[in-house]
DNA sequence: CTGAAAGCGCTTACAG
DNA sequence: CTGAAAGCGCTTACAG
């Protein structure tokens, strides 16, 4: 009877034939709309005891094209290789679920090609929505979805043609800057040896950490020199070579270390790692995302840390009430990486 | 023309209007077998110039359902959280890419239950083939893929029911085993001294992981101590407990410490968080996993690393070659950390 | 070289 | 309560 073993899927046909009851009847059964066509419910037992027999399972693209619903929500972003993006695929994946639909994330590797491809193929599987995350300028993607009438939420780094959800960068920045600053006053160190060190121009996550470390200086009516701020980019190499300049000119390091971004911030560990550790564990050190492993470093590291769940669940808030000639921009808090809860740093049964 | 912008995404019926040429021809043209057939390169070039003006792009839910061939392909694994779950992900993604499928990689959460629903819904999207990665027990979800007629293959801990690909855990743990003994040795330390912490009973990995130390051991006709091997688990908390009762007991940190996971040697991590550092550095410390920021810590730190790429490629080898009764086991070598190349570790714009 | 037609597996008004 | 039938968008033998 269970002919499970044949490579041949079963259908909706195969189940009618068995139970003698019409295909219609066995869709309805199936996708359970039934009991509003008032079919027995033996009739649907029968049915549905069969399905299981046949090893019947829905084929999602027969059903998506005669809905035209795929049931696909998909989301593109660089990589996986930090705890901000991995969250993002995390918290993804999960309120994806919670609403019904199968969460398809891609990484684009940052690869401006990679990104048109990938959203073309994911707008040719119909995705029913696309987040578009990290990337610099998303506005041809969101032109893409627009043009196939899939809405597009830019994630991390706004767009023009499309709602965006970002986190707080300004504020954030103001407020570790803050507190690095007080740290340094701790120490008779004065806070205008703070640097900031990281990003690129013309980004605006950048753009709005370098205005928030701008607003802390003003606020406590300090100047901010010349050299302060240094956008040497986002690859780990470039900020190390940064700070060696700084370290060669100073013969130290500074003593306040603000860095842009975790690769940044690998930089730093790349260089003080041929450091001797007396010259490091002095530093002041603080990042605008969070590592489980960085904090503990030899030197005293505070690190933000993004709300990843909060900015997904924007996200999907955006969709839900998505209308074209709507572009706002969402601005999620960001806190500091000690505030949240010790299991959310770590989980369970994880390895 | 043009009239992207309505809603209704564009078929080949629209253009095959649009151009005067039947639905058969536009669809040869767009799917490129259009020279098989003979058809006027003027034609051709009509069609797709009104596709593009129509922001035309293929409905993979219908042709996948003419061809039954999706152009997915499926991947499971716990979650992006460490560095090597993302590698795994990113190798996935790229190879399959440059194979014409498209990606889709989800996290599970370790939790069953969602294991075996991702797993359907995969299925009823009708993925062409199914990794499924760190699963203790993948059996269930191989027979949820044989019943559907699709290859599944089992990644890091193999499976009896399906070809597996895994990393030679046990050689690995002998070289690092080895190379932590001869560190304590150059201390002056016996390497009875060395202890292994973490992992689970009855788990593959952790089992080869456990021979490879008693091979290490063997080979130089060394006694295992009794306390030597503690698998107390895969989460981070358990890690630290068992180290800190080890700490009570000796009055330090075991001299040499080899953490199965980077889980566990999180756990190290919060625990010499709490001590004093003197007490720490002088640890000879090892892992199974890679981290870029683990090996910077304050303490002499091996890493072993997986190679990811090899894992994907044999995966990929194992569905081309693909027939039921074949369950075999490929092993995959592991290196350490710090033999891989430097642009293998950091990625050159990345944040 | 091109067109008419069937069919992939499902859903849902519409009749009975 | 159930069945016959059309149609979602595409592909491909099969005739012309």
């Amino acid at each position: 009877m269970a002919r499970m073993s044949t490579g041949r899927k079963s259908t909706i046909y195969d189940i009618a034939k068995e139970t003698g009851a019409s295909t219609a009847t066995v869709s309805m059964v199936l996708n359970g709309s039934w009991a509003r066509y008032r079919i027995k419910e033996e009739t649907a037992n029968r049915i549905l005891e069969s399905a299981r027999a046949l090893g019947y399972n829905v084929n999602m693209k027969a059903r998506g094209l005669r809905l035209s619903r795929s049931g696909l929500a998909g989301m593109v972003l660089p990589h996986y290789r930090n705890r901000f993006f991995a969250g993002l695929a995390q918290s993804f994946e999960d309120q994806a679920r919670s609403r019904g639909l199968c969460p398809i994330v891609v990484g684009t590797q940052r690869d401006p090609e990679v990104e048109v491809s990938v959203v073309e193929t994911l707008l040719s599987q119909r995705v029913e929505l696309l987040f578009i995350a990290g990337v610099r300028n998303p506005t041809p993607l969101n032109a893409l979805c627009a043009a196939a009438g899939v809405p597009s939420i830019n994630l991390d780094l706004p767009g023009e043609a499309a709602p965006s959800v970002v986190s707080d960068n300004r504020h954030g920045a103001r407020a570790i800057t803050n507190l690095m600053m007080d740290k340094l006053e701790a120490r008779g160190i004065p806070p205008s040896e703070l640097v900031l060190l990281g990003g690129v121009a013309n980004e605006y996550a950048t753009d709005m950490r370098v205005a928030g470390f701008r607003d802390a200086f003003e606020a406590r009516g300090l100047e901010l020199a010349e050299d302060a701020v240094d956008r040497c980019g986002y690859n780990a190499g470039a900020a190390r070579d940064a700070l060696a300049a700084r370290y060669q000119k100073l013969g130290r390091l500074p003593a306040g270390l603000l860095m842009n971004s975790i690769t940044a911030f690998e930089g730093l560990v790349q260089l003080t790692s041929t450091l001797p550790t007396s010259d490091s564990k002095s530093a002041v050190v603080g990042c605008f995302d969070w590592d489980p492993f960085a904090v503990h470093l030899a030197f005293d590291v505070t690190m933000l840390r993004q709300d990843v769940q909060k900015i997904i669940a924007e996200a999907f808030t955006s969709t839900d009430n998505y209308d074209a000639p709507d572009r706002h921009l969402v601005m999620v808090p960001t806190r500091f990486g000690d505030m949240f809860d010790e299991n959310e740093q770590t989980t369970e049964f994880d390895r």
